[in-house]
DNA sequence: CTGTTAGCGCCTTCAC
DNA sequence: GTGAAGGCGCTAACAG
């Protein structure tokens, strides 16, 4: 047989097929004892319900979209993972698309998202091409930006607040003994990259260090060439502005004998994986992920359920010289 | 207005709705002028077709399900992206199920992949409670594993052949001097534990090396144990069978201040970033991720077209002495 | 409390 | 080539 549906489960329990509806979602009330028989009837046939009859009906589908450029970007499968955990906990289904960093696959997917009616969308913007975005908000579909954000579109956003940490670990590297820093930065398109490195400049003038800046596009080979021409400036510390790009800078610099933390000071971005294979350990920059992810499925709750939530969240993020060093030691550190 | 449906299309371009529907779908036939007619009001009305309904009447909902053990786990965050493509490129859409190596999790996502009627499965089996998937099967849902297989179920699968490469890494360990190998193993209740373990054994028995195993469940924390004992017991050369134990392995390595393939003769598994930010490169069995993705959608569609494919599909595997290593320079070791 | 009925948006016969 | 009508599985609104 063609799987069962609730008119099957209705007659082999005796009943009508609004009856067996309502047992089965729980919505009306139902004699206990006829509700038994229509569970058991359920359990009997194997019956699963058909989520896409009733969202037709309720236009509801409990399914949000999550809209990253690369799972195989480990810091945006730990952000996937964390999503999936926290919306499963509000009884949503993620459908992922990972656009492998293609603006036109980006189209595509939400597209996609849209016909398979979602409830709402979450999004790390990486592309310029922001228009399938406006068209998404235009139509009124709860939207939330996560990680980075895009300037005018009043979308509600969490991204971290790395300005102390950027801080902190200018003043690590000063009290390291460095003189000359250099800083890969991301794009200038981007509102990470511009505040991340406002945010470096700043405490490095604070610090009174000289810096050498070097931009990039979130990409691991734009880091390999940055800490090409860091190295060529002749800098003696090295801090970076997101994991792509650190791990290119230390692929860089391993290639050419030189190891990160240990022959040259160097602060990376993001606790991801690969890291951890470091010897000595990286000091890293580690963002608050769990804490993004969860606050951004709470912003889609919030605007599924009719609210209009503030527009920007920031997390902090943190400075962790070694694995071992607990944020309170960077507290520390922070106010000496 | 809420979301505009064929019917508003119709009306906008003064035909009926079977014929809007027809110029949408392209399917029946329509008078081209009538068709760039409703085309241009969906444009107009920017229509965007609702899935559920679609399948509600085709029977058809052109997704299926990827359920994976973890998108953490950068093996198989590299094989979503794959199978996500390739996917793409048959036009089906792709709802990733990110265990989170819990079987409990598993048969719920199993469920809710049932729920939304996923035109089939794609799954990467990792629990031993395969009852869930029991059920797919005997639901007739087309259903294809990856990586791993379960015996007796006659399911199509498709897995690596790692025989070859793991008999070349062996030779390549004795040609450098080993007399007494470690290796760490995955659990025997898995066809990948089992066989690589088995493969492992004759090609060493052939080389005439000593071997030393340890057993563990394919996590980290397995790999660390597994690679103490080995350092306990004394062996001169270490291989792996896949790669989180191999990340846990490293890791003890590096914490002990051995370095693997420079102070100890190494051979890790599967070619995931982390290591490539190891110095000396770690020679790896790299399995062919994207070859796989590639057949397990093949046969997922060919399932859905009626057909009932073989049930298990090798994909060979070959040993990289270092990145720069090509496969031909493998084969020519291998024939040594 | 339960049965009946009317759609949700779409596709697909059937007539014309 | 086009229009009208029925139904996919389900929920909700209304009678009884």
């Amino acid at each position: 047989m063609s799987r069962p549906t609730i008119k099957h489960i209705a007659a082999e329990a005796g009943v009508a097929l609004g009856t067996a509806s309502r047992a089965l979602s729980g919505n009306g009330s139902v004699a206990s004892e006829t509700r038994e028989r229509v569970l058991a009837a359920a359990q009997r046939l194997n019956y699963i319900p058909n989520a896409q009859a009733r969202s037709l009906r309720s236009e509801r589908t409990e399914t949000i979209g999550l809209l990253i450029p690369a799972v195989r970007n480990p810091f945006f499968a730990e952000l996937a993972h964390e999503v999936e955990r926290e919306a499963r906990a509000s009884g949503l289904s993620v459908v992922l698309c990972s656009a492998n960093e293609d603006p036109e696959l980006m189209r595509e997917y939400v597209l996609v998202l849209r016909r398979q009616r979602v409830d709402g969308i979450i999004v790390a913007p990486f592309s310029t091409a922001h228009d399938p975005l406006l068209t998404v908000r235009d139509a009124g579909i709860p939207l939330v930006f996560v990680d980075r954000t895009i300037p005018g579109m009043d979308v509600p956003a969490v991204v971290s607040d790395t300005g102390p940490a950027l801080h902190d670990a200018v003043h690590a590297l000063v009290a390291g003994g460095a003189q000359r820093i250099g800083f890969l930065s991301g794009p200038s398109q981007t509102t990470t990259g511009v505040e991340r490195l406002a945010e470096f400049t700043d405490a490095a003038a604070a610090a009174g260090v000289e810096t050498v800046i070097q931009h990039g596009d979130f990409q691991e080979e734009a880091g390999r060439r940055g800490m090409q021409a860091l190295l060529a400036a002749d800098v003696d510390a090295v801090l970076t502005a997101d994991s792509r790009m650190t791990l290119g800078a230390v692929r860089e610099c391993l290639d050419n004998g030189i190891v990160p933390a240990g022959d040259l000071p160097f602060i990376g971005f993001d606790d991801i994986a690969p890291f951890a294979l470091l010897q000595p350990p990286l000091p890293l920059i580690c963002q608050d992920l769990e804490g993004m992810a969860t606050t951004a499925v709470q912003l889609l709750n919030a605007q599924l359920d009719g609210e209009a939530p503030h527009t920007e969240h920031r997390l902090p993020a943190h400075l962790r010289l070694s694995p071992q060093t607990t944020t309170t030691e960077a507290e520390v550190l922070r106010h000496d």
